[in-house]
DNA sequence: TCTTAATGTAAGCATTACGATTACACTTAG
DNA sequence: CTAAGTGTAATCGTAATGCTTACATTAAGA
C-alpha cells in the first residue's frame, strides 16, 4: 500500500487555499467529501498540519479549519515536511554484515547519497507556494473546459 | 514495510565492481553474504539488473555474476530505474470525486508535480556512477580507519 | 555420462505500514 | 442546554515486500 499522506494533505490545503479567497472556514467533514475520505482521516493529518503552524483549526460550534498564512507564505516543501517528517525517502538495509569494504561501509555511503537526493527533491518543492499551486490547478481547469467544449462542438 | 531493492541491488553491484578489479566472478551465494540475506532474494534482484544489461549473468558450474560494462560507464540512475521502474515516488489518491475545481483537477496537478519531483531526483543519481560510488566508500573506509587508529591510540 | 555447482523461478508465510471506520471525549457558540 | 465542531484512540482489512524453501534448468569437468 502506497502512502497516501502527503497527496491527501495537499489537496487539503488547496481547498483551504480556494475556502480563504471566501473568508470561509472548511469542516473535516467539507474536506472528507472533497477527498472521498473519511473526516478522521482528514483530522488526523490536521494535527501535524497545525502543529507546523500551516492551518489554524478552531474547536466547538462554527469551529473549522484555515490556512494560517497567506498562500503565498506556504511552500509545498512545508506541507511534505510537516506530513511525511521522519520517514527517510529511502531506507537502507539493517543487519547488514561487515564481511568486505562494500558491506562495511555501505551504510554510511547510501546515509549520505540518501540525504542528497532526499534534499534534491524537497528543493524542488521548495521552489513551490501553494498559491502557484492554485493558479495551476485553475489552468488546468481551463484547459479542460476548453477541451470539452471542443469535443462537444464536433 | 520499507523498499529495500534499491539499497540492496546498490550494494549487489559495487560489490561486482570491486571483484570485477580482481577480475573474478561472485556467485548469488557471496553477494548475498555480503548482504546478510538470502541467494534467492539476491537472484531475483539479478534478473531486472541483467535485463537493463548492467550485470551479466552464467548459468552452470563455474557460472556467477560480474558486471557488463566498466562501473565508469553504469550510473546509479540506472541501477535505480532497473530495480524500481514501475513504480512512482508519489501516488496520488484514488476515486477522488469531482466536487470543485481542486478535486476535479488534483489528479492532473499532482502528476505533473510527482514528475517533476521525480526528474529531479534522478538527475542527481544520474551525476553518480558506480566507479566513483566505490571510490566514496573507500574514502569513508580509510576515514574510518583513521578514526580507530585514533581512538586505539588514547 | 554422471556429478556438481551454479542460476531461474514459483509458492507460501510473516511483517509492516497505512487506510478506513467507529466511537467517544472534549470544546464552544448561541 | 444543545448542536456542531475538533481531538484521539482502538480496531480491522489490505497491499507490498522480505524471507525462506523447494525444485527445475543449465553447463563444466572428471
Amino acid at each position: 500500500m502506497n502512502d497516501l499522506r502527503f497527496p491527501t494533505a495537499l489537496q487539503m490545503v488547496l481547498s483551504l487555499a480556494v475556502a480563504r479567497e471566501a473568508k470561509r472556514r472548511c469542516t473535516s467533514m467539507e474536506l472528507a467529501t472533497g477527498l472521498g475520505a473519511n473526516p478522521a482521516l482528514v483530522r488526523a493529518l490536521l494535527v501535524p498540519l497545525s502543529r507546523a503552524n500551516i492551518v489554524t483549526t478552531t474547536i466547538g460550534k462554527n469551529g473549522g479549519v484555515e490556512l494560517a498564512r497567506a498562500p503565498e507564505e506556504i511552500s509545498l516543501r512545508e506541507v511534505y515536511f510537516a506530513i511525511i517528517d521522519d520517514k527517510r525517502l529511502f531506507e537502507r538495509r539493517t543487519n547488514v554484515p561487515s564481511v568486505c569494504v562494500v558491506s562495511t561501509n555501505i551504510g554510511s555511503f547510501f546515509e549520505e547519497l540518501a540525504t542528497e537526493v532526499e534534499d534534491a527533491m524537497l528543493t524542488k518543492l521548495g521552489q513551490r507556494t501553494v498559491a502557484q499551486s492554485l493558479m495551476e490547478i485553475r489552468r488546468i481547469d481551463a484547459a479542460r473546459i476548453a477541451n470539452v467544449t471542443e469535443i462537444v462542438a464536433d
